[in-house]
DNA sequence: AATGAATGAGGATTCATTCAT
DNA sequence: TATGAATGAATCCTCATTCAT
């Protein structure tokens, strides 16, 4: 695919951690996908923990910003917040990508990954709760915290990366999902006075 | 602790796979917590993977009475909506109990295990969806949709399952959720008529 | 050839490390020859390394106790430093045993070898020193520094274990070696007063 | 620091080879002190194990060398096996040098380096048995087979470059190979008639 | 002539599963 | 029924060697 084999192997082990989380990839199928040696890696990469974790920070840095860009896309706080899940779980269900990289996944690697684990849960927070605390001042929203609002959101929203059906987009299950944030949001709505 | 082989295996098990998972789980570990052979596992169960499913259906089948109890408890509505919310948080923090395996450890066994996960969570549906249901028709709630609005927020629960830190009960985590399922249940409330 | 494994595999190691130091000496090879399984090694030593120390150990343990019994044998100093080399000599020579791994292959462990080859080395030594001693006492020998000359032959004789002739047990070689030590016998006789 | 490829390349692989051994040795170690791509040394060399037999003979060459004149420089034939003694020792403390390389590390190559050994031996074995038939003819030694013990103390000699401790001049090591030696000579020489 | 990125065989170690006792 | 010693496939990583530039 991609010519530079760095790329080609974040991209071939996206995948493949994707689909078996990170103690089932084999070192030798990323490099198989990726069109390279077994031993080329090692020239990238320190490890194949350090390779995932590129991987990781590689795909969130690219969903955070493709989340700013369609939220900004939006005129009103509601129709923010429903940019924001949209977006979310469009990320989670497009297929071969790295972004679809498991939380639990991430766990397996043990305590040096719950560093940075936080931190992309913070950066994903902080938009929503900006746009909770606008919707607020703007009257459209009545929220009791809206930073742990957000931050309650967005876990669950980390939480549904796991590939819930194992490559068909499911439309019974989207309408699920759907239809719990659309109660979600109705929550969020000031209620017009009495 | 029993003196049943079988149920000691699967207790043992239980505690091993929620804490290292499907694949990082040795029998080695789990026959020596269970103060059995290792080859005695066989006996009982046809390979690991069977193992795992037994724990997983059991887990379930445990927590989904448990669920049913704790709801019936509550009289109105809006009472039995939390106190699902509530047990199946609890559930889920629950230290070294079965009742914790993750979904996403589910998925490690690949296909094979997708075909009971749909069952395990139409189950936990089907409780909720009749709460919906009975508050609309009292009146209490607005849902359009009550079956789908269930099933996606057994989802997210499910989901949840996943340690988020692996094992302190985080108070501030815990205050992200709460407020995050608060505004999910004001979504959820008739409003008055103006 | 044993049908004890652990002794089975220590008496393979030694020949293989023999032939290939350590490095070169694949675990795969050790356990084709001892006719066990690859794994099974691990369950009787804990690493390579481990496995290579226990060889080392007994190899010396038992090249000790036979030295000591030689000498005994001989009933004057004189005959007994010849015991004492020609039991060393014979040790080394002999084919397939542990006691011919070489003093350099251990230095390739590294530093944790560095602990045990001084006191392999001054067990040697103490042996002969209390020959040399003894045949001072007697007027045989005319030694200053008996226990530094002790530990300096002692030294020559470990390097000997370098595998001189690979396989063979070369004449010439030994009468090189022979015609050598008896040269130093000679110097340690006291002269007769002129 | 030389500006010839092919002498930076062996001055380097001379001190690597020493510190570590053949198989540990690695190419690109070696290539990064020589300060040239590791594809250079392919240029100049046929195959790794080319460039360490390369280096063992320029080594031993130019030790030959130093051995001869040392030993002209002093005038008896005592003074002259102690200084070949000497010189010998001194040659193997040498540190970073190639002259160091151990006799087992060139064992490790197996057979094909084993026919070049022999020849080294020969080399230095014929300077000493020279020296100890001139004493032989002065009246100062009395040696049954000069040509055997001269191949038996070069044996020896060639053994002691082991590192005995990997980097310090250890004073007790040295004395007591020292007091060996001292045995060694006294043996040598011819007892004044009674 | 010189480079260093790429390769892939080789090696230590783990662990689910089997089977003789 | 119960055991745990034995197995060997599978995995990560190293490094001598090649070759396109």
């Amino acid at each position: 695919m991609s010519s530079d084999p760095r790329t080609a192997i974040m991209g071939a082990a996206g995948e493949v951690f994707a689909r078996f989380g990170f103690k089932k990839a084999s070192v030798e199928d990323i490099a198989r996908r990726a069109g390279v040696g077994k031993g080329s890696i090692y020239l990238h990469f320190e490890s194949k923990e350090a390779l995932f974790e590129a991987c990781v920070r590689m795909a969130h840095s690219a969903a955070l910003s493709e989340l700013n860009a369609r939220v900004r896309r939006a005129s009103t706080p509601e129709g923010q917040v429903r940019a924001y899940i949209q977006c979310k779980l469009e990320q989670q269900s497009r297929k071969p990508l790295g972004e679809r990289i498991e939380l639990s996944t991430l766990f397996e690697l043990g305590l040096q990954a719950a560093q940075f684990i936080p931190r992309m849960l913070e950066d994903d927070a902080a938009v929503l709760a900006r746009i909770l605390e606008e919707g607020v001042e703007q009257g459209a929203f009545t929220v009791a915290g809206p930073h742990h609002v957000a931050r309650g959101l967005v876990m669950m929203l980390m939480q549904l990366t796991v590939k819930m059906m194992p490559d068909e987009p499911d439309a019974e299950l989207k309408q699920s999902v759907d239809s719990f944030f659309e109660v979600f949001v109705r929550g969020l709505l000031k209620r017009s006075p009495s």
